[in-house]
DNA sequence: ATGAAAGCGCTAACAA
DNA sequence: TTGTTAGCGCTTTCAT
């Protein structure tokens, strides 16, 4: 169990500012000459319900404007139990993938009249950890997080209390978890398959963080579309440990130079690809001519790319609406999703950085 | 002056939901056998201030373990009148440069024990206005906004009333406001230097949000630098009016349409430049031969360009921290920073998107 | 048609 | 060394 004064280092008490800037609830009513609870009424809209009197309603309402009352959202939380919140986690809000989920998911939860905490886990599962406890101490009626997935207990914890809560991107498979996913296995395929169409036979896979869902699955589709072609894969075609540019380009390197005879690299994200652009470079190779590259997750402006990359486009604004709608739904409707995994289709974008084989 | 129900659409009263699923401090103490402000005490670590023993100091902590207590932030909140809550607001969390100020805030303020509240004003300010009225009501200890650039008197407003705010980018020249901001003047400057020396005499502008101090800053930059020069500058050389790829498309098709006798372009953003190439493209321009282009903001992966961006950049993590430093340190002091004005070295970065004049 | 009072969960005078 | 009490600002039951 968690220790208290650790979970939330929270601001040193400081002595309390007196310095009332608000106007309260019962300041207006006094302006108006009314109780708090008429008061209170009248400017939640409940006039009609409780009979109360046009007049009454104005005089509150003109009170409220005059006194430039801004009723406190944290007394309400308190007495309503329910704090609006919801809460964000990302491994890296300045990876574009991970900056429009979280985009998405404020813009939705906004709709619905949530605010959103967005928090930044830096790639760390034991950040993510506090973030999600900091979170819950918050009252947040709902998370999303995208985990760095290897890890998920917190989470299965979490909403084992009943906390409306789904994973994005680096699911788990086996899992009570809601979660939303691309589908990758049926992309890893389509991949491979047009690589085998152009040719190639021998293709390399630069790989994620070993171990998530999203890394299993695309190389469980690596393996059945070779299969499926009577392919031989060698598993010495595998390297990498990380989504980043750095592992792209050193397992790239590794690939390249400990097997020269690969025709072509499928990269499991964008970085990775960018990292092996560079060592291809490095080592003479041109793409398409030299060697096909092919990778996961689309880019953007690719047209002024010197080769566009051919991608495996994942429907990102998907991912993080289909997210916010199953959270607010299960917040709702107080019942958790039936269904618990959500594969949110994928789409092969031909581009120029995939050719025929070159002695083909 | 705003309504009410307006500004916050909060959530349904629904029924008060009585599943109290986390145990509270009364439950803490209740177990532990002392009152509950024993409890809170050896739970705050006011155990030595309080002198309580060492033995129910313990006993407490072993017991909230049990329950998993973890305290609300809401009615701590309420009774401290702080919420460690911090706002942010940015136009667009999809654009690379907002999401970069983003991560930086929240990761500062996270290690200063605040959590952020994440809002995307999507471009407008009437949302704008709602989003900062709402993060008020919640009680937003302070405030980083990077504002559509137009209208401040909201924000004048809330940081009249004493609380924190600082804006990011699009500043204002006269305002009581402190801001971060880039040094747009002089990076503009050097933009039109290096084209100058380059031999450029003809150089059009392709300009964003108008009336917006950066852009205002820039197009000075440019006046200033060709005055220096000796060199005429064309008022009819300006066009665009959003920092997106589209205005840059549209008005680089203009410019090099109505004056196909400009040797060289200075977009004022990424997506400016972006727009400018493929209009460029489409008119059978090759850069830097035929047209040289430079822009403001940095862009990454630029190796992996056809033609990489010669660019002014920015230090955009460095807006992100100052901009943080300034609001916590206001929390802290309890006083506004004196300088209020903060203005952010940019660089000339050389790359290939810029060469000789052509004739030249 | 309106008010009084209780209480959400916590902290901090003030008492003992 | 610990407990009692009041109250942060709001909503709502119950009373009138």
């Amino acid at each position: 169990m968690c220790f208290v004064p650790d979970v939330l280092p929270l601001i040193p008490a400081l002595k309390l500012k007196k310095t009332r800037t608000n106007s309260t609830l019962s300041d207006v009513a006094k302006a108006a000459g009314v109780s708090p609870s008429t008061a209170s009424r009248a400017l939640n809209g409940l006039a009609q319900k409780y009979r109360i009197s046009e007049s009454t309603e104005r005089l509150v309402k003109q009170s409220a404007a005059q006194l430039g009352f801004r009723p406190s959202q944290v007394a309400r939380s308190l007495r309503l139990q329910r704090s609006g919140l919801l809460g964000i986690v990302v491994p890296d809000l300045s990876n574009p993938f991970f900056s429009a989920i979280a985009r998405e998911v404020t813009v939705a939860a906004g709709a619905e009249g949530f605010s959103a905490i967005l928090a930044d886990s830096d790639g760390s599962v034991e950040k993510e950890r506090k973030l999600i406890e900091q979170l819950q101490a918050r009252n947040v009626e709902s998370l999303v997080v995208c985990p760095i997935g290897l890890e998920f207990d917190h989470l299965e914890e979490a909403s084992q209390r009943g906390l409306p809560l789904v994973t994005v991107d680096r699911c788990q498979a086996s899992s009570s978890l809601v979660q939303v996913t691309s589908d990758h296995l049926t992309g890893a395929k389509l991949a491979i398959e047009l690589l085998i169409e152009q040719g190639h036979r021998r293709i390399g896979v630069l790989q994620g963080l070993e171990g998530t869902l999203p890394c299993e699955l695309r190389l469980q589709g690596v393996r059945e579309a070779c299969d499926a072609a009577g392919i031989a894969f060698n598993p010495k075609w595998i390297a990498g440990d990380q989504f980043s540019e750095q592992s792209g380009y050193r397992s790239a390197r590794k690939l390249l130079t400990e097997s020269p005879d690969l025709t072509a690299l499928f990269a499991m994200s964008t970085p990775n690809a960018f990292g092996a652009f560079r060592a291809a470079n490095e080592l003479g190779l041109s793409i398409p001519h030299d060697l096909s590259l092919l990778c996961f997750d689309d880019v953007a402006f690719v047209e002024f790319m010197q080769v566009p990359f051919t991608t495996i486009a994942q429907d990102v604004p998907e991912l993080g609406r289909r997210a916010a709608t199953l959270v607010t739904e299960h917040m709702q409707t107080g019942k958790s999703p039936r269904k618990k995994m959500h594969k949110i289709p994928v789409k092969l974008v031909p581009r120029a950085s995939v050719g025929k084989v070159p002695s083909a």
